[in-house]
Order: structure tokens, then sequence, then C-alpha cells
DNA sequence: AATGAATGAGTTTTCATTCAT
DNA sequence: TATGAATGAAAACTCATTCAT
């Protein structure tokens, strides 16, 4: 389940917060089913039940409406992650937490995978230049950072690794069984959505993970 | 580096078969740069130097024309793998290479990426049911359990793992990097693309599952 | 003359019943001239002052344009019918009075011969099912045969004939020399579309018809 | 039946007599079924089972080949009409069959009907001109003009009508009943296409036209 | 005589966006 | 704040016709 619905309006139909909300949120459904250019500005406006024109009085235009969607959903997941407080966990629990997080929060917000992927075949050009976000991401760097340190520092963490390298690592575990599972399903004729195959790469991915921290590179 | 492009006709104008190949390409490219609803059916008659007619009548509809590409991408990547002939190699290098080959494969083929992200947006739609792709990943099922099996038995894999979630694994990691490389730059501010990044997640990835494989289960 | 046209837009412009009017008015142009596929949506926007998405804005599209047109016209010839009032009529003048307005409308409203013939080229497949139609047609059938019975009680009909098979003989005589005017006056090479021609069919049509009803059939 | 398909061409592929009959035939078909504008060039090629360019070859385009259809269709039945030999009957008789031999025409030959619907859609201007067609047509004026004459010499026929108005009544009521049997169809809710009823209403148009033709008419 | 390849002009339809209230 | 009406530009697709062999 996604973010919480914004509350009903009380007792008038004009509340604007509740209805940029619902346009967001119909949006957030329409891009990440159909992706920026196959969603269709009326289809938004009619699941989020208000006039189009409303869309445009509230974002300016399509693609600006789009930006917002993008811009709200790296918020909450990096909101999500500061709130597992990672510091207060030792080292070995900080980084399995954050991993599974990671793993679990792909699942439960699938559409925040699809966004991504639609996001890059743009180049990310509506994410670019978002100061908010990239502050966002300073801090997630801090906290891998951190957390590897801590890690190193105990002796639990053998490997010497970049925290974004270890973040686009896990992230690549995370997302991509997800990101393709259609056509990897196609392809092998199988279906990986079961909550069965996905408690499975979850266990793989974890383990893959944690083990590759712990262990000594190939000496030579 | 791509599929070399077919030969120039000869002496006429009249080459349905160089017609059809230029028509591909162009599609590759289109559809791969913006996607299935964001191709234009213009550009891609337009870039083939073709007129647009022509394509409607070797290939019925914009959507046929988009699985086309994609039965070609897939069989071009499989037909590379088969052409490892990795049965010839020792099981730790066969492996090593099988990563390595697909690893340079999305680099080099970065449509191929890109195109498969967008076909999962539509749920793969445009893939499933084919019998011949099917076919080629039957045999590269095999490959890969061969191979496991071979170094299993060799005693340089420990690991049991099954070839289907070997692949993912490596596909992910071979395959993330590339299509959530423009999201990933913007939000560490950072160029992923460079030579000198590649190489130095090439290097990471290889590592990473080569000594996977070679680790023995964490004992509980 | 035909349907008066619209009351004109007060002091807006934006009036969607009079747009809507205005193009049904026009389609209805279009469609006699010219058939339901040489009809250009084009044109009918053009002719009916609009915008060519507000055709598609109020009437889905080509097709359920005609159907509407089609509807309207069955409409207002049963609805005139239903306005002669017949049953205040003695039999005889109330059959005469049937038979000639179904003549001068026919001549007074070509559009709705010629699209007739064209939706009878499509099987008829845009006024079957059509609810509201059949209600109507029932409720001529009943006109028809009560004036026929009443004529049998009072002796002026002699004849027994079934209302439907009696109204397609109406209609034959009042619909195919309009139909085929332009067939008809090619080949014999003269004009059967002048007022004199007409009246005299007209004078032919209605004696044939009222003398048939009223001799007795042949006996063997 | 309609007339009997061109001989197949005896050892050799290349026989443009038939081939011109073949394309004619698949002509008639389309053109009777679409209209000219619905019809399809590739489609009657196709129906013919050659190759499109050669339709243009033969015919110019498709107009000209639209013409040559009507063109034919109306030479055979005036053709068949000659072939009845109405002088050798007594008048009544010849009266009867060519009665008959229109309804009977226009049953077994829908295409007939339904080509001069369209033609009269596109204001006859394909036959309009024909030198052909109005010869043939003036016999056919004489033919009836004759009948009728010998009929009022021996008494049988009462009225006085000209050959042309009396035509147009019997083709009104020979072709109206098929041209518009789907939209009859539709609005009185019933088939009726059935032999039976086609049987019926051949009885009821036989008898209305030769009653009326023996009958006085109405006194003042 | 016959064919498959190729085309230009046009056709329906879609879609983001703006206007008027 | 909210709405329904209206629009222009462009999209996919069609189709009669011609070219080259």
């Amino acid at each position: 389940m996604t973010a919480a619905p914004p509350k009903r309006p009380s007792d008038s139909l004009r509340d604007p917060e509740w209805t940029k909300a619902r346009l967001l949120e119909a949006a957030r459904g329409e891009f990440s089913d159909k992706g920026l250019s196959g969603a269709r500005v009326n289809a938004i406006a009619a699941a989020a039940g208000v006039n189009k024109q409303l869309l445009y009085y509230y974002f300016g235009d399509k693609e600006s409406l789009y930006t917002a969607v993008l811009q709200q959903a790296y918020e909450e997941i990096r909101i999500g992650e500061q709130e597992l407080d990672l510091e207060r966990l030792p080292p070995e629990d900080a980084m399995r937490t954050f991993i599974e997080f990671n793993f679990d929060y792909m699942v439960s917000h699938r559409y925040f995978v699809a966004l991504l992927g639609d996001e890059n075949l743009h180049e990310a050009r509506h994410v670019r230049d978002s100061v908010q976000l990239s502050g966002l991401h300073a801090r997630l760097e801090q906290t891998i950072g951190g957390t590897l340190a801590r890690g190193r520092a105990a002796g639990v963490f053998v490997r010497d690794i970049e925290p974004v390298d270890l973040y686009i690592t896990i992230a690549s575990l995370c997302f991509f069984h997800l990101s393709n599972r259609h056509t990897l399903s196609a392809i092998f004729g199988r279906d990986f959505t079961s909550d069965t195959e996905i408690a499975h790469r979850r266990e793989h991915v974890v383990d893959l993970l944690m083990s590759f921290l712990k262990s000594a590179p190939a000496s030579e």
C-alpha cells in the first residue's frame, strides 16, 4: 500500500490541497502505467475526478505534473530510508535493514520502479537540477558511508567499497527483477511475480550482498 | 558496435530486403530513444530514407514494427552468447566470459537496454508468446546450467544456485547501471557514463559475482 | 423544406445544443450527398462552421455521427406521420393523406431518400437494434392497420392486405422514382425531377394505390 | 445465377480476356458491396487473383472500372428482357412475363440493385452520356409501349398510361423491397429476405400491377 | 502481359492546451 | 475554485496510383 490517501474534504468541494493530492495520485498511476508520452491528461483528470482544466491550473502542463510526481516519489523513499534511523543499529544490522528496506520498498511501490524506468528514457531531464533531490541523496550517501565505516571499524565489513558503488549494486539487485519482470517472465516462460519467487529472490539478494561485504577480496 | 549495416543495394534502388533492414534499423533507433508511444512513424521513415507508407507496406503498423525490432534485438544478443561457445572453456573462465560478455554487450548496445525498459512498461506484450524467443532462452538456460554444473563438479563453484536465478542476478548488475544511469547521475550529481566509471563497475560486478559463486554459503 | 434550423445562440458563441444541431445538419447534408464512405469529416466540420475536433467531442467518431443522423431522420418522418392524426379522418381520406404525406415528404426531404439508400448499402447496421426506432415503427404499423380496418369495416376498402405489405408498396412508389431519378433520367434521356413530372407521378401513385385498395381481388 | 463465369484459361496464364472478365466480376462484387467510395482497388485485384497494376493496365482507373461494371450490368438485364421476345405473346401474358422477369431478375441479381443505388448517389454520372445505354433503353420503351398498345387494342388493358411511367412503377415495386430490405427488416424487426416473403411480395406486385392495368380509372 | 516496390496526397483520429463563464 | 466548450497541431494510417523490371 502506498502513501495514505489524503483526507476527504470535510464539507466543501473546494479543498485545493486535497484536489492537488488527488491529481498527483492519479498522475502517478497513469504515468507509471503508461509513461510520460503514453499517459493521457484526460485519463489523469478523470481518475482524479476533477476537471481537466484544474490540472493545468495547479500544475501548468503535463510535463510539470510529471516532474512533480517524480519529485514526490523520490522524497517519499528517501524519507522512508531516513526514518530507518540506521545509526542506532549495529553496522551489520543497519546494512541488512537498509538492503531489505530497499528490496521491500520496490516490491510494494512498483510505480516507483516504473516511473524511474520511464524517466531514464527521458534522460532524467525532469529530476536533473533539483536542488532538493541532490540534498536528499547527499544524506543517503552519508548514511551508507557511515554504516560502511562503522562496519569496517568493527571488523565485520572487510571489503573496501565506495558508498555510491554499493548503493548502485544494491539498487540493481532490488530494482531489475521488478523493472524487467515482464520480459523475464516472457522469455523464461515463468511467472516471477509470485510471493514465493519474490521471497526467494529477497533471500538471495541479501545473502549475496552481505556475504560480499563480509568477504575478503580475492588475493592474487 | 551494432549489427553490421545491410549491404548497399547492388545497383538498384529496389531492394526490399535492404529497405526492410533500413526500416528496422531506423525503428530501433527511434524506439529506443523515445519508446513506443514517443516514437514517431514519420521520424522512422525519414531516418530510413523511405516513404512512410512503405513502413506500413512491410510491417503493417507501428506496433508490429516495434515487435519486429524487439524480436531482432533479442535474437542478436542470444546469438552472440551462443557464439561464445562456452563449453570449450573451463567452467570458471566460461562463467567470467559470460558475465563480461553480458556487461560489454549492454555497454555497446545501449538501445537494447532502452528497448527492454520500454517493453516492460508495456508488460512485455510484444515479446510474450514468441515461440522463437522462448526457444532461444531455453538454450541460454541450458548453457548457464551446464557451466554451473561443470563448475560444481570441478569444485570451483561452491554455491548451489538455479541457472535462471543466476542469470537474473547477472543481468541486474549489467543492466541497471545503464538503464538507470541518467537518474543515478542526476541524483548523485556525478557522471556514471565515462569509460573509467564503466571499467570500474565492470571490475566490481565480475568480482562480486565470481566471489559469490566460489564462496560457501553462510553457515548457521 | 427541411427541419427548421435551430435557433441562433442568444448572445454567446458557446451553445452546445446549437453546435450539435449544426453538426448534425451539416453531417446530414454531407452523408446524403456522398454516403458514409464518401463523406469527409473535414467537410462536415467546415459546413457546420466548427472545429473538426468538436465533432469527435460530441459524437465520438464518423460512424456514430452517421448513426445519429439516421436516427434523427427516422424520428422526424415518423413524428410527421403521427402529427397527421389520421384517426380523426374518415378511412379513405386518412389513407390518401398518408400516401400523399409520404410522397411529399420524400420529395421535400431528398436527403432522407439518399441516407436510406446508403444505409442499405451498409446493411442497415447503424439503425438495427435501435429500440427507439422499433417503437416508432410499431406505432406506424398500428396506424396503418387501424386505418385499413376502419376502411374495411366501412366497406370502402375491399382488399385484404397486411399493414406492412401496404406500407412497403406505398414506400416503393414514393421512394424509387426519387432514389433512382438520376439513372432513370440518364437511361431514358429525360428529366424526371421537374415539378410537372413529380406532380404527374404523384397523381399516378395515389390513383394506383387507392384504386387497388378499393378494388376486388381477381376472382378465379 | 449471374452471367456464366468466363471460361478458364486453357493452358496459358496470359489470357487477357479472361483476366479482364475476372477483374470485372471481382469489381462488380466489391462495388455492389461497398459502393464506389467504399470499394478498395486492392480488394478487387485480390479477389480477381491478379496484380493490382493489371487493373490499371486494363481499365485506366478505379472510376473507369466502375463505369465498365455498370455498363455491363445494364447490358445484361436489357438483353435478358429482349430475349423474352414479348411480341410473340398475347399482351396480357407479355406484360405479366415482363413484370415477373423484372421481379425475378432483381431477386437473383442483387448486385444490380446495389450498383444502381450507389450510382444514383453519384447522380448517375457514370452512365449518363452512354450512347449504348440510351439505345438499349429506347428499345425497352418501345417494347413496353408496343405491349400496352396491343393490350389496349385487344381491350384487355383499359388504363391509358405512358410506357415510361409504367416502367418506373414496375421497377419501383420490383426494386424497393430489395434495395431497402435491410432498413425495412431493421425497423419492422422482421426478415424480408426469406423465400416465402419474396414469393408473397411477387404475387402482390403482379396482382397490383395487372389489376391496375385492367381496371378503369376512377370516374369523377 | 504481368508483377512487386514505392509514393504523395489525403483521411480519420488523437491530444495537449486554452477560452469563456 | 471549478467547469464544459472549443481549438490547432500533429499523429497514425489509408488509398489510388505510378515506377521499374
